[in-house]
DNA sequence: AAAACCAGCAACCGCGGTACC
DNA sequence: AGGTACCGCGGTTGCTGGTTT
């Protein structure tokens, strides 16, 4: 049944909050003739909306394989790699994350990466935050997935072909389902792509004597010198941090971490 | 208990690209 | 070839529920 607006109260268009009533119109819509041509569905399913407004709901919040919830560590650790690969292309990073939405990933990279990033006094964009990014928030990620994943190294199956594929997001990316992740390799969990990925997740290079690299010493290693950062990230004083720590408890590295770094 | 504040998320907006006429 | 309509993307806004004061 197609409705035809004849009013002009019916054709003025609602905006806001999507109601129950109307998800179900446009599911069952989708449901009998298909998604696509936004603008003629939205009239012809009688909904007072915009085709974006349609389109947006639907691959936001109708389609039947939307995934919610929190974003595992593997998801985060997927994010954070494919977001230094390509910058904000969200909904090229989301095709990696079967189920994920571009505007998810977004709002997580908004919410979460840069809310520690600015608590780092840090720009997101800045080689400060992407060496916190790589020496300490990536390996976190990678050891928390062994955590979960068991004792025994980590060998993804290679030779997925498309992103949507259900072996979860490790494999989605012919490069990150090569990574092998073996506790020996390297303190950081033996993330191994990083070479065919550019990034570099080696142990971050500083000194034994880590308040002494706290103080901005030389930076002169090259890729990874994470040391320097912590002086313009405002963490020049180990003792005194000037950020609220139980925001780090939940999803970050904690001071303890960093000093754990250091062993 | 109420007000103020904050974080997270859903939805909107503007723009560029593309398909169609 | 040019114009128009539509789609998709990235940035932004504003609402809502939870937390703090």
């Amino acid at each position: 049944m197609e409705f035809i607006p004849r009013s002009e109260e019916e054709m003025e268009l609602r905006r806001g909050a999507w109601t129950a009533e109307e998800d179900l119109v446009l599911m069952n819509y989708i449901a009998l003739h298909g998604e696509g041509r936004w603008s003629s569905l939205a009239r012809r399913a009688g909904l007072r909306r915009t085709g974006k407004s349609c389109r947006l709901r639907w691959l936001n919040y109708l389609r039947p394989d939307v995934r919610r919830g929190n974003i595992t560590p593997e998801e985060q650790l997927l994010i954070l790699e494919l977001h230094s690969r390509w910058g904000n292309r969200w909904s090229k990073i989301a095709q990696y994350l079967p189920g994920r939405t571009d505007n998810e990933i977004k709002n997580y990279w908004r919410t979460r990466v840069q809310k520690h990033a600015k608590h780092l006094h840090c720009d997101v964009h800045s080689k400060q935050f992407k060496d916190v990014l790589r020496h300490l928030w990536i390996p976190r990620l990678v050891e928390r997935i062994q955590a979960t994943s068991g004792d025994s190294p980590v060998v993804a199956s290679a030779g997925a072909e498309a992103p949507t594929t259900c072996d979860g997001p490790m494999n989605a990316i012919p490069e990150l389902a090569q990574v092998k992740m073996s506790p020996e390799s390297s303190s950081t969990g033996g993330w191994s792509s990083v070479d065919s990925l550019g990034l570099d997740f080696s142990p971050p290079p500083v000194s034994n004597d880590f308040g002494a690299g706290m103080q901005g010493g030389d930076d002169s290693s090259g890729v990874g010198g994470v040391t320097g950062c912590w002086s313009e990230c405002g963490y020049s004083d180990l003792g005194l941090p000037d950020f609220d720590q139980s925001i780090w408890e939940e999803e970050l590295w904690s001071m303890e971490d960093i000093w754990l770094q250091q062993q």
